[in-house]
Formats: structure tokens, C-alpha cells, sequence
DNA sequence: AACGGTGTCAACCGCAGCATA
DNA sequence: ATATGCTGCGGTTGACACCGT
């Protein structure tokens, strides 16, 4: 399909009468400032969305007053202007909350910062930058996908099945010997929560009915030892590979929609299979598995992952 | 005091997804 | 089905602060 011509750009005739399509960023318009916000221009901007609400960046400039471009508006007042914006250092346990979220979705930094109240992506994104990953290559790990810098080179997996080539399936990560903690595809197929031997499997609302069926009871033991604490770790399968990890933060605090976290209404829809029932929300579940005793925070990156399929990835989280 | 290197972070840019006509 | 406009996201930039020499 072809491109359209967006807002900011313009087609433009070569000198060899070519019509070639030019980027004009949205700010280079005469009379449109850039560089810092004034307390003035805060205050009109801060006033203004109060006042109307957000939204309408585009033509809100013109009647708040200001001399900026709506995305310029739009970037000030979520990052610095609403409310509910937390200022000052980021604590121990958000820098934790993130590096466990980065670990799971990579530089979503959107999503990493709807779990932590009253910091922006961009924040977050500037920390990550410029303490996160330097903390972790000094420590030996890859901060792009938290493994080691330097793989153990005696590793027994062959080359061409090592960790760096994608996983295609559960079965694949048999195959190669690899051990897994949490596999999730798209909500509405098969949800699975397995290490060496399957945990459960169903094809139809797995999620609230396998709680009751079939788990391994010493290996839902050896699980359990986080129960929504913070800094409680576990580990599956093969000891010489890094397969431990920490558990998330208390999923009440965490998980508080009403709606399949992170998805907008249209992603909801597309999930949903017509004459089926709404697949129970992630809420609900980690409701369940937590009334019911079972380890969360292993539904809780199940379901973070999963919801990260839900977004287009595949086969994300085999960690 | 002057200078250069480094760190921080607010802001910008380009792009993609979504809604709507 | 396609075009268009708006919004939001992630990568990058650049101004400023800080520090060491």
C-alpha cells in the first residue's frame, strides 16, 4: 500500500522532476518555538488542560495561547506538567520494578511505566540509559536481553541450537535441553506454565481451570516460595544455566485493571473468538491462582508475557 | 579561573497504529 | 479499500550541570 503523505511531510520536485517526499518536522514552522518551556508557557498549557482536558493536541496550542506545536504541548504536560507525575530520585524498589519489567518486555517503555505509578516512559527510559544498563554491563550482563556478556563457551548446547537463535516451541526447548519457565502465545490459544514436564495444557480458558489440575505438587512447592513478596526467587530446571529469577512485586498492587492489562478495546476484540465467553481478565486470574495458594508471580510473568503477545510478539518470555 | 570530558534529562524527530471520512 | 489526520511510542539529540585537571 502506498505511504500517505503524513502532516509533516511534502512532496517536492527534484531537479531531475522527481517528486521526492520530504520530512518536515512538526516544530520547523515558522513562528512554532523549541528548546524549554518557560513557567509562562507552563502555566498556560497547565491551565488550559485542566480546564478542557487532554487530548486534541493538535489544535490545542492555538487556543491555549502557546507558540508550540501540539506534540511539543502533548510531551510537556505528560511528562512534566500532569499531576500525578512523581518527581525526585527513582527508589530502590522502582529501579527492581524495572529492571524485572525490562526483562520481560524490553524497551517497552510505555508499558514498563503504566506499572509504576507516577513515572513517565521517558523517565524511565533516561534511566534505564543512563544508570540501568550501565549497572548491568558492569556486572556482566547484556542489558538488551540480560544474559551474560560472555556465554559459558563449554555450553553443551550446539551452535546451531544455542540460546541466541529463537525458540519456536515448548517441544524446541525440549529438543535442545533447554529448560523454561513460563511460555505464553496469544491469549486466546494455549496458555502453558511448564518447565520439564508440562504443568498444564488446555485450549479453552486454561488459565482458571488448571489451577486445580494435575501440578506437579513439589515442583508448585519448589515454585512457591514468593508468595507476591518482593525479592522472593525460584528457579527451574537445569542448575547450570541462568534460570533464576525474582518474583514481582504483591499483584494487588500491580494489577488493578478491569480490563486485559495493557490492551486497548480493539486489541481486547481481536482476541476474542465469536460464541465464546470473555476470556476472564488478568485480574481475575491472579485472583484466583492467589486465593487459591499458587505461585502468582509465575502467572504474573506469564500473564505480562502473554500480554506482550498479545501485542504482536511472538513466542516472547521463554526465559 | 579556564578548559575539556562526562553525565543527566528535557525535548525533538520519525515512524507506526488507529480512527475516521 | 484507500486516504488522511491524530496520537503515542521509542530512539536520539543537545543544552546544561558537574567534575577533574
Amino acid at each position: 500500500m502506498k505511504k500517505a503523505i503524513t502532516e509533516h511531510e511534502s512532496l517536492v520536485t527534484s531537479s531531475a522532476g522527481l517528486k521526492i517526499k520530504t520530512t518536515t518536522p512538526c516544530c520547523s514552522k515558522v513562528g512554532i518555538k523549541k528548546g524549554p518551556w518557560t513557567p509562562e508557557e507552563d502555566e498556560l498549557l497547565a491551565n488550559y488542560v485542566k480546564k478542557e482536558g487532554e487530548g486534541r493536541w493538535r489544535t490545542l496550542p492555538k487556543k491555549a495561547g502557546l507558540l508550540r506545536c501540539g506534540k511539543s504541548c502533548r510531551l510537556r504536560w505528560m511528562n512534566y506538567l500532569r499531576p500525578c507525575v512523581k518527581r525526585g530520585r527513582i527508589a530502590p524498589d522502582e529501579e527492581d520494578l524495572i529492571l524485572r519489567l525490562h526483562r520481560l518486555l524490553g524497551n517497552r517503555w510505555a508499558l514498563i511505566a503504566g506499572r509504576i505509578p507516577g513515572r513517565t516512559d521517558n523517565e524511565i527510559k533516561n534511566y534505564w540509559n543512563t544508570h540501568l544498563s550501565k549497572k548491568l554491563i558492569s556486572q556482566g550482563i547484556d542489558p538488551r536481553n540480560h544474559k551474560p556478556l560472555n556465554p559459558n563457551p563449554t555450553s553443551s548446547i550446539p551452535q546451531h541450537l544455542n540460546q541466541n537463535a529463537a525458540p519456536k516451541s515448548a517441544k524446541y526447548l525440549e529438543e535442545i535441553g533447554r529448560p523454561y519457565r513460563v511460555t505464553a502465545t496469544k491469549l486466546s490459544q494455549t496458555f502453558n506454565l511448564t518447565t520439564d514436564q508440562q504443568l498444564y495444557n488446555h485450549d479453552h480458558h486454561p488459565q482458571i481451570p488448571a489451577v486445580n489440575e494435575g501440578i506437579d505438587n513439589s515442583l508448585a512447592t519448589g515454585l512457591h516460595s514468593g508468595q507476591g513478596q518482593i525479592n522472593g526467587e525460584y528457579c527451574i530446571g537445569n542448575e547450570n544455566e541462568d534460570h533464576i529469577f525474582s518474583s514481582f512485586l504483591d499483584l494487588d498492587s500491580l494489577i488493578n485493571e478491569n480490563e486485559y492489562l495493557f490492551m486497548n478495546q480493539q486489541q481486547q476484540q481481536k482476541i476474542q473468538q465469536p460464541n465464546q465467553e470473555p476470556l476472564p481478565n488478568m485480574a481475575q486470574v491472579f485472583s484466583v491462582s492467589a486465593a487459591q495458594n499458587f505461585n502468582n508471580t509465575a502467572f504474573w510473568e506469564a500473564g505480562v508475557a502473554s500480554i506482550a503477545a498479545g501485542l504482536g510478539d511472538e513466542e516472547v518470555a521463554f526465559i
